[in-house]
DNA sequence: GCGTCCAGGTCTACC
DNA sequence: GGTAGACCTGGACGC
């Protein structure tokens, strides 16, 4: 039995523009239908896992849940949080006024970063990007998902109850194997809130020294979460950020991370979703 | 088939 | 505080 919902969304939205915005709709368990333009996700409410497919609807998102009963309440605050229907991008449009090259970010009305219902899901998945091919993030996340959510990203303490060596074996996350159940096993005792960087009142760098202190958190990393967190002062450069400046600005040679920071420092606080935008144009454009 | 390199970096020891 | 070396994995590439 199948049941609908319609999530209503701001002028400023735009499903594809958020879905695109970065790798996010291709890693478990999210799963993009290009053809049809679908996103499906496996929402978790007390019952267990709630299947959804959403697509576009004229001024919104219609949702269509395969459970017939569900937290409806529960499902429409995770959906309003992972296409961040109430942020405010009015400060980014703003800041790229005059700025033609970024004229097509207004335009497509992207800036909406696609992110999962929880911070400590994007905080797995971030730690899973690092130092490894796209690819085998993808397979780290899958795993994860399977293995141990069956199906749906498994809490913290779905997490914590298995050691390292099921990471190392079934995962297939290699050095970070330690990293996951140290993070798991410190949310599950309560010492640690990753769900609390959202509302923080920490300054952005304190907030990311916080986020350092989390095995397998660097500089990039941090800098990502900051960024799903809805703080957008930090670049959060990366191997592929850094070599599509280098295409883009700099006639394809390497330079110092400092002259990057010295081109977007214009953009103040929005910067770091500037860069961001401004190395993914051809993502959107070309689609 | 095999070896090497590298990818959406980070940690630790050492200076 | 800055830096070198180690760290897992899988895919691409050259031979």
């Amino acid at each position: 039995m199948e049941k609908s919902i319609f999530i209503e969304t701001p002028p400023s939205f735009s499903f594809r523009s958020t879905v695109y915005s970065h790798g996010w709709s291709e890693l478990a368990p999210f799963s993009l239908d290009v053809e049809n333009w679908r996103l499906s996700y496996v929402f978790r409410d007390a019952g267990g896992g709630v299947p959804a497919v959403m697509s576009e609807a004229e001024r919104g998102i219609r949702v269509d849940v395969s459970r017939k009963n569900f937290d409806g309440e529960k499902i429409t605050l995770d959906l309003r949080h992972i296409f961040r229907l109430d942020d405010d991008l009015a400060g980014l449009y703003e800041a790229i006024v005059g700025h033609e090259r970024l004229n097509w970010v207004a335009e497509k009305q992207a800036g909406r970063l696609l992110r999962s219902p929880t911070v400590f899901e994007d905080l797995v998945k971030t730690i899973c990007t690092t130092n490894c091919s796209w690819a085998l993030t993808k397979i780290m996340v899958s795993n994860i998902v399977e293995k141990l959510g069956a199906g749906m990203f498994p809490t913290p303490e779905q997490m914590a109850i298995v050691d390292a060596d099921f990471y190392r074996t079934e995962v297939r996350a290699g050095y970070r194997s330690p990293y996951f159940v140290e993070l798991a096993e410190m949310i599950a005792g309560g010492r640690l809130d990753p769900e609390g960087w959202l509302t923080t009142d920490l300054p952005t760098a304190e907030l990311k020294k916080e986020m350092k202190n989390v095995k397998g958190v660097g500089d990039y990393a941090a800098e990502n979460l900051l960024k799903l967190v809805g703080r957008y002062d930090g670049l959060a450069l990366d191997s592929w950020l850094r070599s599509q400046f280098y295409k883009n600005h700099n006639n394809a040679r390497k330079c110092k991370d400092t002259k990057i920071e010295r081109h977007y420092k214009k953009f103040g606080l929005w910067r770091g979703l500037v860069i961001w935008c401004d190395m993914t144009e051809k993502w959107f454009v070309d689609r």
